[in-house]
DNA sequence: AGGTTTGTTGCATACGTTTTCAATTACGCT
DNA sequence: AGCGTAATTGAAAACGTATGCAACAAACCT
């Protein structure tokens, strides 16, 4: 019935009364109970709904959210995105969706292009921010969440997981559960994400009096990671326990372990991840990680983001989430441990 | 420098042209040498860039994609996404992502969303749509491709792999490896996916002579297919050959049979998968698969959709794409079988 | 009853751009 | 020089909505 495109006109003609009554009846300003009833009934028959575009010019309020992320192979951000996306909808956002490789210049222009759609806001997951554009955000009035990565010098709001006390746990699981040999295949250093658990993880270990352990950068890439892998092994004094900085490379390491070296987990050598992703919890790997909590990381993202757009004076929020150790049969368990 | 709002009156007037100049320089419209050289100096130092949703009312095209997904968690619709997004972007369109449960009633209220955010086009990514949206879309001229799903009753455009004819490959793999006993853990047979599958699968069977192979549905879910797989092991004949209806199942089937059941695959039983996602090829699960061609099959969507969005008129389109079986680890390999 | 408050309504304007149209300028040619 | 054609330009109208303002009606109070 309805044809292509229907005005709130024609709405208001259809209803007898002006253009007006039929916007404050859609933005839910006040009208009397008959005129809602009229303009309710002709916007019904004629399938009307605002448009949000013409919306957005006036109000100055797009309701739209970009979402810049990296990757997606690491099944954390799919999970993430999911929720967020949920999250928003339910307040009355909607996202937009850029896709941006690590290349500095890419956010760059990929940032501007989010821009010009006049979004109220923007969440970044697991993208590097330079303090440039950091500023041309904050010039723009436009607020900004890192969703997963802090960024040291910016004034920016961020989200993250409580990573430096995460690494500590790890350690200490790891340091109680008698391992003598301790190595890490880090998250990539040029994250906040990737140091602070490096940190956390080298700081309790020394405080305990451990050797530091062996590192690799294993830059959150599968390859590179099971190259780290294959390198630990190789040492001539091969390393019982391995806490490696994401889920997404353990699972690379866990393979080449098991498949191409031949090794047994946690027997032969215990593996310890980050993120808790829904496929750690899988049979084939059964992985011992430190949960990142997804829900609660973005019911702050989303608090966050809402809170800096509703009061745009309000300062940045730096927020960490605390997360538990999952032990499951990736490494070896302690006597008596929880 | 750049403040908070600036138009491309501010850049005229410091041009020293007509706000209609800058927006001619803007929109790729013919400009004098001298003209667009002024307005490009002004609005550098501005910052300007046009604000797309103003510039989308008066053209009618606001250069956005709405991309209906029901979930995330298996790997094969990321990906997906990750291709959708950057072909789309490289053609200067941008997505609106939204999450829709797979509730016929849940879709229809996330597509009238959309419809208010004027989007151009609209790409839903194995989302079920009811006839009576289906037409309503096709009144307000809005294109629609469907992603990996077809409806056989609309006249909605689809683009999906050559899922009868993979599904018989399967089939006529699994016989030359000379399994005796196939079973099937089906897509959900709900989707057309799943139906044509399962289809050519049987046929396949039949024409060689074999039973009919012990079916369940497995819902496209890990704990569903889990759960399929018990039964079908608790037969007191079972199969020695099962063809999953996509890799996710795939994976929860093998960890099944494996880390609960105790058998060795594929010594024991033989697993086929469908879809070829990246943990396919993970030495964990190492899965003989029926690829599908993420890569074609984002290009040929993304042609479809940008074709009938810039030719109302046009048609529409079905487009299967073929794909060849990726035969890895997971399934008995036919003698001299290439 | 009369004055005051409260509530409802329509008119007109604004948001930032593209695009038509007419006017002006530049240019080629005899 | 002069004329015709092409290229360039600015003024103004449009896109669909929200909102300040003034007008008006209704209700309330003493």
């Amino acid at each position: 019935m309805s044809d292509a495109k229907v005005t709130s006109l024609d709405v208001a003609r259809m209803a007898g009364v002006s253009q007006s009554a039929v916007s404050r009846v859609f933005s839910g300003a006040s009208a009397s109970k008959t005129t809602i009833a009229k303009v309710r009934a002709a916007a019904d028959r004629l399938g009307y709904r605002p448009n949000r575009l013409a919306r957005a010019m006036i109000t100055g309020k797009s309701r739209i959210i970009g979402l810049v992320v990296a990757y997606l192979d690491n099944q954390f951000y799919p999970l993430a995105i999911e929720r967020l996306s949920q999250a928003l909808q339910e307040r009355g956002y909607h996202i937009l969706l850029i896709m941006a490789g690590n290349s500095p210049e890419g956010i760059e222009s990929v940032m501007a292009d989010l821009m010009t759609y006049q979004v109220d806001g923007i969440i970044t997951a697991s993208v590097a921010m330079s303090s440039d554009l950091t500023e041309r955000c904050a010039a723009m009035g436009i607020p900004v969440v890192m969703f997963n990565r802090g960024q040291d010098g910016s004034g920016l709001s961020s989200i993250t997981s409580a990573n430096v006390e995460g690494g500590r746990k790890v350690a200490e699981f790891l340091l109680a559960g008698g391992h003598g040999r301790i190595a890490h295949v880090a998250g990539w250093q040029g994250s906040s994400t990737g140091r602070d658990r490096t940190q956390g993880f080298c700081a309790a270990l020394a405080e305990a009096g451990a050797p530091p352990p062996e590192t690799i950068d294993g830059m959150y890439d599968r390859d590179t990671a099971a190259a780290a892998a294959r390198k630990l092994m190789e040492r001539p004094e091969p390393p019982d326990a391995i806490f490696v900085g994401n889920d997404h490379m353990a699972f690379a390491v866990m393979d080449t372990l098991r498949h191409e070296i031949g090794l047994r987990i946690p027997a032969d050598v215990s593996i310890v991840g980050y993120d808790d992703v829904p496929m750690a919890a899988w049979a084939a790997y059964d992985l011992t990680t430190l949960r990142q909590p997804v829900n609660r990381m973005v019911e702050a993202t989303v608090d966050t983001l809402l809170a800096e757009i509703e009061d745009p004076a309000r300062g940045h929020e730096r927020v960490e989430i605390t997360g538990p150790l999952i032990i499951r049969g990736s490494a070896r368990v302690p006597e008596g441990w929880t």
